[in-house]
DNA sequence: GAATAAAGTTAAGCTTGCTTAAATAAAAAA
DNA sequence: TTTTTTATTTAAGCAAGCTTAACTTTATTC
């Protein structure tokens, strides 16, 4: 059976996997669940015997196609809302991810398709993430990198940012530092690996660790 | 705290006060909210310990000012869903329902605020209930009763019905019959209680069980 | 490769919201 | 009023999804 929570943990263990490439170690998968370790376990064994994640002890869980496809069904829905959210009833770019968070447990495939109808069969989430189609398939992603690899003289696209740090995203909007935004690294500081950046004619220096949660692609001068 | 249950539990007591007009029965809400007697007793104690009604054995609940307005809360989330559903993402008459009883949970006072605005404040959902409004006030509704109480030739408009039964609601559109219709009584059968009205030059025969759903009001000729 | 640290698992127990079965109170009928 | 029926409550127990604490396995370091 289907619950909330195993939507969840089908939906992490997915982001965990495509971040790190390998296994979601129980740690990590822990952290984002904000659950302890032995819940982990717990749950592994569930999905196992459902036959959406393959289990070994102490090796970490891994989607089964069947439970790839249960997480896609979630991040799809979740990333319909997050877009409808924005564009038709005007949230802010921060406020959409919690309440999607919600929606994401409650909407039938009957809505969801409606909603994905409604805003024409979009390709990417506000954030800049591909929306998963009815199919199973994933929109084509452009090559990104973060920026806290870019090198002085990069001229980027700002093409995805994490969702989940609301306050990340209000001061990127309230600078004017939004998706899609062109710009020159203008420094790169050994000291402290903070960036400056250089767009609409403004300097704006971010540190470490916002540029680790900005991604971008290279354009052309 | 609150949860769904409790959420779905204070408005199920809600709408069988007004139909009732006094303290809702365990029996009565058992059955509405598809659980044991036994739950409601068990339920009964946890509300009345947070102060959301008043309980004395065998004597039923019923909602304090401060239950009254958790459940308005709900109810409002309700109605602006199911009329939101029906008007922006073109959902038919009888699905509303079902999806609103799920959205309504997990929906933000701020979220369900935009879609009050989108949809320019509105009065009444796609049933002809009235959209408790954010301060906690009830839009005021027309003298309605049900048809079942019609008699041979009044003149009426159809200006509610229960929105549980969508197999009904799916007929009552099929057949054109929906809400703001005028028509007129042309007969009543006393052997079975059933009506015939007539309205866009149609003759349409209702069932008494049927006629109990549909609430009307007089209008003159 | 042994010692230590980190990660993962097991066991026992908690809360919520249910269930069924038995007991009791209230209402209706005789 | 007594009996019978109906409604409600109590008691014991279950499943889901957690927790903490103790323990085991794996990884890391010297």
């Amino acid at each position: 059976m289907s619950t909330i929570s195993k939507e969840n943990y089908l939906k992490t263990i997915f982001n965990n996997s495509i971040d790190s490439g390998s296994n979601a170690t129980a740690t990590k998968l822990a952290n984002d669940l904000s659950v302890s370790t032995a819940a982990i376990t717990d749950m592994a064994k569930k999905l196992s015997e459902e036959g959406l994640v393959t289990y070994e002890k102490y090796r970490g869980m891994e989607l089964t196609s069947s439970g790839e496809k249960a997480a896609l069904k979630i991040i799809r829905r979740h990333r319909l809302w997050e877009l409808f959210l924005k564009e038709v009833l005007e949230m802010s770019w921060s406020e959409v991810h919690d309440e999607a968070e919600k929606l994401e447990h409650h909407t039938s495939e009957f809505l969801i398709d409606k909603i994905d109808m409604y805003l024409n069969y979009p390709d990417f989430d506000p954030h800049g993430h591909p929306i998963p189609r009815k199919n199973g398939t994933i929109p084509k992603t452009p090559n990104v990198m973060p920026l806290s690899q870019g090198e002085k003289g990069m001229f980027c696209e700002f093409v995805r940012v994490n969702d989940k740090d609301s306050e990340l995203i209000d001061y990127l909007a309230k600078v004017g530092f939004i998706l899609n935004s062109k710009f020159e690294v203008v420094d790169k500081l050994a000291f402290d690996k903070s960036l400056s950046i250089k767009f609409n004619n403004k300097i704006l220096s971010l540190s470490k660790k916002i540029t680790e949660s900005i991604f971008i692609r290279l354009v052309k001068n």
